[in-house]
DNA sequence: ATTATTTTGAGATATATTTCACAAAATAGC
DNA sequence: GCTATTTTGTGAAATATATCTCAAAATAAT
């Protein structure tokens, strides 16, 4: 079976509510319920639910541990997933002190750095140099590698993850990987982010303006 | 005129791929470069740009510094956008110390932390206590604000910021803020956008398996 | 000057995604 | 047990987004 892209991001965001959820010892939630925690129409949580082949209790709406359980199922929580970064400046170094993927099932296990004075390797989570990074992602068998070094490194590195046997992971370098099928990266760039928001602002400023 | 979201993400990209190739030297592109710079097919450059009212030059391309004027004016880079950010930790850190925004008209002006310790405020981007952020914004008619605050403060962090006059902006927390309309947040979600990566992962490695 | 080639521009078509609308099921109240 | 109420589940409709196709324009070649 197959899910609409879109589908799987709102599945992780009804995860991430639905955990919170259980945990404050909620045990059932109705479709309206999630729909105002994630910001979408709770039409739109019941076609997700339908087409994820989870149901619910008409009237008794939707018992938490339940789905959760379908819902890790369908995302693949049951092993912890490895993760490696290259690139510990800014972003990298953010990204390897967060605490909050641990929980998750999300464990980042190393990072690499082509600067000697980045390199630490004491300590929780090792930083390596990154000619260090191919033997270590084979070594380890590393599928999800997350790419934070600057634009025009950006390339030869995630060639090297590719080589080594990386399937997919994150790009925070505002370029565009090139990259063959069996590859799967997901940009995140602050900056059109930023840049669209302002567009948007801008639009509903003048949109405002026009009705008064 | 309103555009559609998708255009407007990759009218930002579009937008940094032609910064670059016109820094050099180049002067005009083919719907079909931008297209592989971009990772989008041709017809869809071409589509985009007709609805954003670019000409080009059949079999000449178009004219990067044309195109690119007509985007600023689309895009509101005519002046520098001024941003705050709340919260000093990982993520806060990591963007007030990126170089890369300065050159897209996007200048971070002010951080803001309810910890003393990362209180700052010498040095060329200040940070100040969050106390301080209600009267910032106002005093500065700052309109553009990023949330990198943990999870449980941000909706109240937030509110601060909009009540000072705040019209949107980024939020990086796992939450989905509640706001009325006439402010537009875009959140970014890194914890989301790896288990999605991770979910067409394992999907595509399933389905090779089935084909092999 | 004529012909061949390339590339745009846009209507038509296809696909993806969301919302609507309401019957059917489950529960609660009386 | 019967009735009223709530909430799911899902086709159908609506909207949004992307691709296809090809005539027309611009240029290059001869
Ligand atoms: N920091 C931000 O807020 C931000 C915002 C938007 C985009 N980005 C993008 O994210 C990426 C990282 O940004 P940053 O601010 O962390 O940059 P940074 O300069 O702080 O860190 C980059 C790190 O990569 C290392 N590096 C350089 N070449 C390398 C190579 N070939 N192999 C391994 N490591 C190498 C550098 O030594 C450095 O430590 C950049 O592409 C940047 O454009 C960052
Ligand atoms: N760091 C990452 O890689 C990462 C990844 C995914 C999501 N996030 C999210 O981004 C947000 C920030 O993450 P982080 O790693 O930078 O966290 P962090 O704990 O490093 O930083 C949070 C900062 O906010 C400050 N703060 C707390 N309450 C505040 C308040 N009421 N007003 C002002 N400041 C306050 C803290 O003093 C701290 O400096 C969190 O919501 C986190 O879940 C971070």
């Amino acid at each position: 079976m197959k899910y609409g892209n879109r589908s799987i991001i709102r599945l992780s965001q009804y995860r991430n509510v639905l955990k919170r959820l259980y945990a404050l010892g909620f045990l059932k939630v109705f479709s309206s319920n999630l729909s105002d925690a994630v910001g979408v129409t709770p039409a739109q949580v019941r076609k997700d639910f339908s087409q994820f082949g989870i149901a619910g209790n008409k009237k008794g709406g939707y018992d938490i541990n339940d789905i959760l359980k379908k819902m890790d199922g369908i995302l693949g929580k049951d092993k912890v997933q490895k993760v490696i970064i290259a690139g510990m400046g800014n972003i990298g170094s953010a990204l390897i002190h967060y605490k909050g993927f641990e929980k998750e099932g999300i464990e980042i296990v190393a990072g690499f750095d082509a600067d000697p004075v980045k390199v630490k390797e004491t300590g929780n989570v090792k930083i390596y140099h990154i000619n260090k990074m191919y033997d270590f992602i084979r070594d380890n068998n590393i599928e999800v590698g997350i790419i934070a070094v600057p634009d025009n490194a950006a390339q030869a590195v995630f060639d090297i993850m590719v080589s080594a046997g990386i399937k997919g992971g994150l790009n925070f370098a505002p370029i565009t990987l090139k990259m063959d099928q069996g590859c799967i990266m997901r940009n995140i760039n602050v900056g059109v982010e930023l840049e669209t928001t302002i567009y948007f602002m801008n639009a509903l400023k003048k949109q405002d303006e026009l009705c008064s």
